[in-house]
DNA sequence: TCCACGCTGTAACTCAGGTTACAGTATTGC
DNA sequence: GCAATACTGTAACCTGAGTTACAGCGTGGA
């Protein structure tokens, strides 16, 4: 079975025993949604727990007044919707929605629940792959206030570009990008001209064909660098306004 | 014994039998943190485990460069250290640090793993506890990319303010609140003082006394009405720069 | 083939908020 | 009491980055 195939080797399912998981996929109904569609809002992951198996999936907190929005989670292939309600089945102030046509799995939560209590191996996963969504998103909130976009940038694209089987940022549109960062396009069609025009990556029709590792992973750590420099160019009494009266 | 009430009463602990959470108590041993103190780098968090009896610790993600940093979350009496390491023990890149004199009871993370593994009430009580840390820490993230820092300022006195019980906030200095919002000292005494002026919240020495919470949720929830604000200035064609060469 | 749509690139403008600097005010230890 | 320390208040300045506006490009449907 095919499907299997895809969630067992899933992070959440790490060295479950294969008869556990085939029980799990049974049990789980099919569903497909098309691109751009909202898949889960709120309310329903205290009730439903569901899985990806094909396409991608974002999961989003959104400011109601002007419509940003900040995306939390890629969700690829064998990634569970929303890791918190995994564990304790209450609710969240996060969308998911599809970036592609989606296929995924569903279930009632409690059936879940269930399984977590049974199976020991399937709790091990569980826990590690909660613990590792968690530390992504402590990062992401620890680059959002400590690191400016330029830097938010390069880690997003360092994350993904060194391990080549993950191309979860394959095709996506500048504006996908800029909610990873939480930016907006412009900026990081701005920052993208610019790493350009640098050599440190290689675009073709928008999207990024590929990237210098050693000179993104420099960009990434400038800071120091780039506050050194202004740091310098105060001492030397440069100013930079164009207010010549 | 004090210490057993403490604990029992936090959440990590929630309707776990008395009898196991003494259990618990008596195998871990007790240590003391002065003021200011590292209490746990990013390696104990494996090896460990901790809990807080006393005081205040926050936990941090810290800026290498230039020193910055972002307070993921703000421990009291009954929290547990690194919420991601209680579930899957592996290191984290946060930091922990004593806001106040405090107390704490340390064991092997061995041990709570084996507790975990027994105790279905304790799992019950960890899945939920971690959950609500996911979902901080996500608000957070949600928080520093979708509202800018008096708005965030506002959530963060709403939240400690609307239960009177947890006065986790009290007497933190502003650099703190600063590092809970991801923002820095000065920015947040300008938004103290313009609360002040308009009413919100009462000072006394630094202190915030109280706060009136209906105007602060007003405030929280007042980006529309600003944004609207700076559309109308510019439909009437106000400019503000001031070079008139 | 052509139009419509959604994407990207770029320039000009504005402003929130980070930065530096310094003064005022508690609190503590001696 | 007084120096030392650590906190808060305020002002002036500067920059990163969000906003608006618009042009160019590529693809898919009619």
């Amino acid at each position: 079975m095919r499907i299997d195939d895809a969630i067992a080797k899933s992070p959440l399912f790490a060295h479950v025993d294969r008869q556990t998981v085939s029980s799990i996929v049974r049990s789980l109904s099919a569903e497909s949604h098309p691109e751009g569609r909202l898949i889960m809002g709120a309310a329903d992951s205290v009730s439903s727990f569901r899985l990806v198996v094909e396409g991608r999936v974002k999961i989003v907190r959104s400011n109601s007044h002007d419509g940003r929005e900040l995306t939390l989670w890629l969700l690829g292939p064998g990634d569970g919707f929303d890791v918190a309600s995994l564990l304790d089945g209450r609710p969240h102030a996060v969308t998911a929605w599809a970036l592609d046509h989606v296929r995924t799995l569903a279930g009632p939560m409690a059936l879940w629940r269930d399984w977590l209590d049974e199976s020991r191996l399937l709790r091990l996963a569980a826990h590690r792959y909660v613990g590792q969504k968690l530390r992504e998103v402590g990062d992401l909130a620890g680059d959002l206030a400590l690191h400016d976009t330029s830097v938010r940038l390069a880690h997003l694209l360092l994350r993904h570009f060194r391990r080549k089987e993950d191309n979860l940022l394959r095709d996506l549109p500048q504006r996908e990008l800029a909610a990873l960062i939480g930016s907006v396009r412009i900026v990081v069609s701005r920052h993208l001209a610019q790493m350009k025009r640098q050599g440190i990556v290689e675009l073709r029709g928008g999207a990024i064909r590929s990237v210098d590792l050693k000179r993104l992973l420099a960009e990434a750590e400038s800071e120091l660098a780039r506050s050194e420099a202004n740091v310098g160019r105060k001492a030397a009494g440069l100013r930079s306004g164009g207010c010549e009266s």
